[in-house]
DNA sequence: TCGATAGTTTAGCATTGGCTAACTTTGAGT
DNA sequence: ACTCAAAGTTAGCCAATGCTAAACTATCGA
């Protein structure tokens, strides 16, 4: 094995950095698609201020979000006005949702304390394939079933 | 329950995007150490054509970012030099080789195939707490014991 | 109806992480 | 010793995410 071919390997494994990468974004935009309709869910309507409680940012930042979101066609408002979600993004929320219920679960599940499995899986759930996702459903329900047995 | 309980409870919950959000630039740190320790083991120097293979990205984007990261004490250099880590730097670089390698390997033993794996590990090692990552090892290990037994 | 107050937006700034183009340095070969 | 290609840096651009200060709306009570 020459020198060369070792970094070879290295950029060909490094392909697993580009859905890494550049992908904030698209977190941002689940992330608060989520808490909107949560909002919805919840009080009925859902305004700035309230978003910016529940993701400890200012106002400002919220604002200049909610205006991106709006021209990618995931939320709409008009000025002063309260947020409401597109189809496009009602469709991401329940697809945001659904991941974060299924990771939350599992590490649940495994054990981990209802404070620690908020956050992980508030950090992990943008990073788990579909492939991953459904492992994760299985176990939960395997791991269910043999606690029952137990209990 | 009236309408601002929901929000507070909210608000109270929000607090796991703290950590979540404005974290990126050290998963940014953590990853470019992993990936200088691996170019020094593997090949005995490390330079910025080689990160940026490795990340896919510009070599200006490297040379940034390499600044950055000198500044913050974690990697040392001269100009037009290769880059090295400080004790910092590979302190950092060995806690987060460990993490992604339990990561990783926990994925594997559930059974994800490699590609998916080394994807979603290089996704999730960042945002795995202690106490799972403890989880995940010990469930690795209990998962692999029973595979041996069957087999 | 008219404030006061709460909520939203605008303006302006910083940082991170990207890029291309242009320039400099290094080093290998002739 | 010189040239030239490869590697690194500088300059200058952009978008996303954050902030504060200041301006603007909306709305509820008096």
């Amino acid at each position: 094995m020459n020198p060369k071919s070792a970094k070879q390997v290295e950029a060909i494994a490094g392909k697993r950095f580009q859905s890494v990468r550049g992908n904030h974004a698209n977190e941002t935009a689940e992330d608060y698609v989520e808490a909107i309709a949560d909002a919805l869910q919840q009080t009925g309507t859902c305004r700035g201020v309230d978003l910016a409680k529940v993701f400890c940012v200012s106002q400002v930042t919220v604002s200049k979000t909610m205006a991106r979101l709006q021209t990618e066609g995931l939320v709409s408002f008009e000025a002063y006005g309260p947020y409401s979600l597109t189809a496009a993004g009602i469709r991401l929320a329940v697809l945001a949702k659904r991941r974060h219920a299924i990771v939350l679960e599992f590490l649940i599940t495994l054990g981990i304390s209802e404070g620690t499995a908020q956050v992980d899986a508030e950090g992990m759930e943008h990073h788990v394939s579909s492939e991953t996702l459904e492992v994760f459903q299985k176990m939960t329900a395997t791991l269910r079933k043999k606690s029952k047995t137990i209990s």
